[in-house]
DNA sequence: GATATTTAGATGTAGGTACATATATTAGCA
DNA sequence: TGCTAATATATGTACCTACATCTAAATATC
């Protein structure tokens, strides 16, 4: 749906006003369909992408500190996140031999399953879902880059 | 910051793919930059959106339902956000006359002084912040509308 | 080497989303 | 009319962000 039909206006004082909010309305609509993907398998958004981001490194395990600065939400709260993770037995918290400030977070076998299935219908039911050629997603990505 | 900088990555299945994912970042750009703005004035980036919609209408009360279609993320609890907004005086619930399911909210003198001081701010700052063009808008607004 | 500073992670709190459900009221209709 | 269905809002719960603060441990500095 257009932004103006989906908050019902259609007066913006600027291209780049209507633009702020045209980049909030699509980042919202894309967190719904990929939440609405993740349902079936019990994840929120956020502790998927805690498992992509640990999927890179599998199976070596990754500091908190290190997840935090991949995830795109930079106030994050890792801790809590891998909390919610720990007691669904998809990952592992480890002591760190380094650092015993540190923890270490690793991927379960079953979390490594659960990854690998979920994102086997996520990934491209999310991607079929934008309506973009890869030409215009490129064009887009060059607008986007350094925005903000 | 561009994206690959900001997640650590550069390895994309497809520009489409880095697509969402830099919609994403860049509304949580966006949404910081808000809500640091906001941060003087004692309210949140949700409270400003609903008073700034009820300025729409002002001084006529709009309805809890009517604001809520109006609203970017639509699944916003919006009695919650008006409860917040009503403990600091800055909009009203009346009844309704037509309709006794109906809540009215109005603001009050308050709301809109509060609202016009922080939107002097608000709008030019965030505006500022936003590095393109107004013909650069105009082509990422074609490229959102309707993108999911 | 002892103390101060910094760092990593966990935790507390306020406010938010997403979604299910409750409650009251209105509309629909046999 | 009287019953059912639909609607408007409020409320409960789980999980999230934003941000302050706490604790333990490592590093820096004298």
């Amino acid at each position: 749906m257009k932004l103006e039909e989906a908050i019902q206006t259609s007066r913006f004082s600027s291209e780049k006003h209507k633009a702020v909010l045209n980049i909030l309305y699509t980042a919202w609509q894309l967190k719904t369909i990929i939440s609405h993907e993740l349902k079936p398998f019990g994840i929120s958004h956020e502790q998927y992408n805690v498992l992509r981001i640990l999927k890179g490194s599998n199976p070596k395990a990754m500091r908190v500190k290190d997840i935090g600065t991949r995830l795109i939400e930079k106030n994050s709260n890792v801790p809590r996140i891998i909390d919610k993770l720990v007691a669904k037995k998809l990952v592992k918290r480890l002591p760190s031999p380094d650092d015993n400030r540190e923890t270490l977070i690793r991927l379960t076998a079953a979390g490594m399953q659960l990854l690998e299935a979920s994102t086997r219908l996520v990934q491209p039911n999310t991607i079929r879902a934008i309506r973009l050629s890869e030409k215009e997603s490129l064009y887009l990505n060059r607008l986007l880059d350094g925005l903000a």
